[in-house]
DNA sequence: CGGCATCCGTTCCGATACTG
DNA sequence: CAGTATCGGAACGGATGCCG
């Protein structure tokens, strides 16, 4: 597994509104994916910024072990979180927001926070929408 | 074309932190996608805030017309975006960021400075990890 | 001009089985 | 316990052609 970026010949290069749209389309592939930021938020909100692999297995309800793994080392490559394995019979690995993903909690915060607000006028649209 | 959403039976009903999962999900499927964030900030930030399909197809560049329209549709579905036909030959469209769609500038300017402030120090750390 | 329909390769991801 | 490996269906999305 080495690749995890790529830029992709069909990807704008120039500026949508005026910063770096390639890293922004990065970001947003990431946070987009099905379980980063739930793992994110879930860290942060459920575990106090730390928990062990099965912990999170257990409050991310839905996740597979699969995605949970993958995503982990995603966020760990992204340097969001930090992994620490304890060499002990059973294993036990402990995941920890570091200070970066810690600052990524805010902007989540916000988009939340408007979902939260707005959620039910989008609601209101779809069904307006989808009734013609 | 009648389904959007698909709540899945795989979708975990409950909480990971404290609001609705399954709005958030939603949400961040739906600005996680290819384009959609890309379509919402060059209106706002080219266009100021009205284009016509051939002005967006210019200036989100890469995309296509095909994804151009799935998304703009998506769009006014959520009722992020309003569309006005021109009865007119040849026809001419044009797209409104409505109140809605404005509001979520905000959350969505703090991800992207967000991204301006910690992307080297993302860089960085994918850098690091991929050299283990 | 602004679409929609179709085809088709790529990617995603859930299920399952296996390992130290 | 914390992974890894593999498979197969589903979804995504680009290219192309057609149409009012």
């Amino acid at each position: 597994m080495k690749k995890a970026n790529k830029p992709k010949q069909s990807d704008p290069a120039y500026i949508c509104g005026s910063e770096d749209p390639i890293a922004v389309r990065e970001l947003l592939t990431k946070i987009g994916d099905k379980w980063s930021i739930f793992v994110v938020l879930t860290l942060a909100r459920v575990h106090n910024n730390r928990a062990r692999f099965s912990g999170l297995d257990k409050t991310v309800p839905g996740i597979s072990q699969r995605m949970l793994t993958l995503t982990l080392r995603n966020l760990e490559r992204d340097g969001l979180v930090s992994r620490e394995v304890f060499p002990e019979i059973p294993p036990r690995v402990e995941y920890e927001l570091t200070t970066l993903g810690k600052s990524l909690l805010q902007p989540l915060d916000g988009l939340v926070d408007w979902v939260t607000d707005n959620w039910e006028d989008v609601k209101k649209a779809q069904a307006g929408f989808d009734s013609k």
